[in-house]
DNA sequence: TATGAATGAGTCTTCATTCAT
DNA sequence: CATGAATGAAGACTCATTCAT
């Protein structure tokens, strides 16, 4: 009647977009609720259809699987993490590398604290799912090492970093996290050390690791 | 006289007992490959079948269930692992602590690669299957980091070792173990480090870290 | 205005149950045609659907088993028989006792001839089925007894039934019912007597015996 | 090499015949506890095998099927009870028709007591198996019946039994019995009668019915 | 858009029977 | 004769997905 059909017909679309983006959320709420206590195979969509308490169509008419509902929230925690991590920035004008280093690592850890059901199923249901989940995973880590080598790469031409095997030692340090924050979540006593404690603590270890002296030698080196 | 028949049955009874096994056998290849190549939920009791050539009664003439055959091979992983490492021997007439520990790592590297398949079903399939086989993954774990925590002890007691969060640095330390070893075997180029270097990288990695310098500050630290 | 769709919803609601109910007794329908049939043991769950022309997982959605629709239906049967039985009234205004007999009696075959499948099943399926189903029969008939044993102790009381040993007696008259009808309805002639002159033949033999004289003495009796 | 080959082949077949009907009975003892402990259904071959001490390819040797037994079994007590059924003999030197039907019922009682697991196969498991087993049942019962009948019959132009429909009766008598002894040999207290008494009670129903008085009148009778 | 009844392919498991030794 | 390993048909039940309302 006033501003035209055209105004309120946009109005409306966006109004149905919202709703739709809101019953989406909760559903996804729902299923990582479910998801992260009783394990993907091990709960049905008649599980996120109680938890969401929607129907059996209502589901289906915003994802077109069990499957897919899942991979969305593989993908949440995928951005969040690659959210978390940031360049290092060389300059006069930033913190020290180590300082940023703390920062991304600090980071990773509020994320994935604050994420704490979505990432036990990224850590442990994620993995074996199927060939097109792992390979999936694959890639999401297999991005996050090429991040790290990147770094470590940076670090050693500003002579930080020590030579070594750089893809195996970007496994390395992302397994180290990968252990410890899965322990940490799931582990029963959870809080022991404070997140700038746990942070301090993995960067010590993955920059010094556990020897007391530099001078150790390897056996078998020449 | 009496001692003939006698003779011949007990024979007889060994043979069998050793079909048996053969049996067994031939059914756990069968169940390691097919849950290694398509996972333990996405494979049914007729894919372990037809890989073994077995008709289907025969396969719960030599195991109860599905599961069985799985946490039967989940075992022979455990106990592969824990053979393979030795406790630090102290004293004048053994090798260094460090060569030991190469030794320790090297050993486990072996048993991994000449598992690949059961170690990519340890690494990848047996998370998060059900809340029973967790547990056990996480008590073998455990054990594990137990294991390296003693020793990391030890290390500590021996001067060799920086102080450190026990618990926090055993995990590290066996993720970036996990993490590396699933890569190497999972990986396109599985091969491109020989397993000495392999063991070495692992042990550098786990004792000095990443740093070029021991005087590195954290930042935040007074 | 606001009473518009809330009835609307009830009334959806209610059909719904309507057609939940009636989809439950086109199953109990069919089970109850193959069971008396073939048997419990002999009929597979396919058989039933196959007989209510519905799918697999119909099915399963209205009764959780096999054999809860096997118990449904045997409920069904004890309730029926059980409210065809009316306790003997005492009093001036009501018919003579044998004449309530009969008419329990009636009734009874009445419950009887309708549901001959079910009759069936109660009297020759339903023993021996498995530990359950026979304790459940069991304290059906043991019911039954004991409501016969009640009547008889009146009768005493009233100088109507002559000493006897009670529960035995009860289980004479049960099982002299349960004979007859057992062959009537599964018999060749089933239908060569009327219900009555069949409930007046039952009562003659539960009440006279088929002795001829009174006087007869059982042999070694003082 | 004394009496000739041809004595010692006979020899030898008899003693085989006999070893083969020894090992037929041992497999029907363990069948006949098996099957009266768990019902012909939730029994398997294997249960049997366990309680006879035989091999699975030992049992198909003396029996076709699990069925076969079964019907074996059945057999025997078809036979017992015709056994102990005579024909009421008249004369001046026989003991009076009712006394001999007293001893009828004895020796009935007997049987089934002295076979107590068979008669409760008997009575509950075979009822309802399979329509093969049904009717071999009803044919049993049949001929027992025709025998009441016959009774019944000869008491009936003796003046001893009143009229009434034969058939009918007859299976009134049966199902009485049947009731009885089922009740009996699987009720808590088994041998609250004597077997004298028991007799007793079963015939002064059958013969005088439940009634105190022999004028009472059926209602609707003219 | 929301519903939930209906579907049926697929799963694990059992067990009577066969047969090579 | 005796054995027991092997068989495979058949069973009950689950659950992701579809579709008429």
């Amino acid at each position: 009647m006033s501003a035209g059909p055209g105004r309120e017909n946009e109005k409306r679309k966006e109004r149905a977009l919202q709703r739709r983006s809101q019953r989406r959320e909760q559903i996804l709420l729902a299923a990582k609720k479910v998801f992260s206590l009783k394990g993907y195979h091990d709960c049905s969509v008649s599980d996120i259809l109680e938890e969401a308490e929607i129907a059996r169509g209502t589901f289906y008419l915003y994802f077109p699987s069990k499957r897919a509902v899942f991979e969305d929230l593989l993908d949440q925690m995928f951005a969040q993490i690659t959210g978390a991590v940031r360049r290092i920035q060389l300059g006069p004008d930033v913190p020290s590398e180590l300082e940023q280093m703390n920062g991304n690592v600090l980071r990773i850890i509020d994320v994935l604290e604050s994420n704490r059901e979505l990432t036990i199923i990224l850590l442990r249901e994620a993995v074996g799912l199927d060939a097109d989940f792992d390979q999936k995973l694959s890639a999401f880590y297999g991005r996050l090492s090429a991040m790290i080598e990147g770094a470590l790469r940076l670090g050693q031409s500003m002579g930080l970093i020590r030579e070594c095997h750089l893809p195996l030692v970007s496994y390395c340090v992302l397994g180290s996290l990968k252990e410890v924050m899965l322990q940490r979540l799931t582990g029963k006593s959870p809080r022991a050390l404070s997140r700038e404690m746990l942070a301090q603590e993995i960067l010590r270890f993955n920059f010094w690791g556990i020897s007391s002296r530099e001078s150790d030698q390897l056996p078998g080196r020449t």
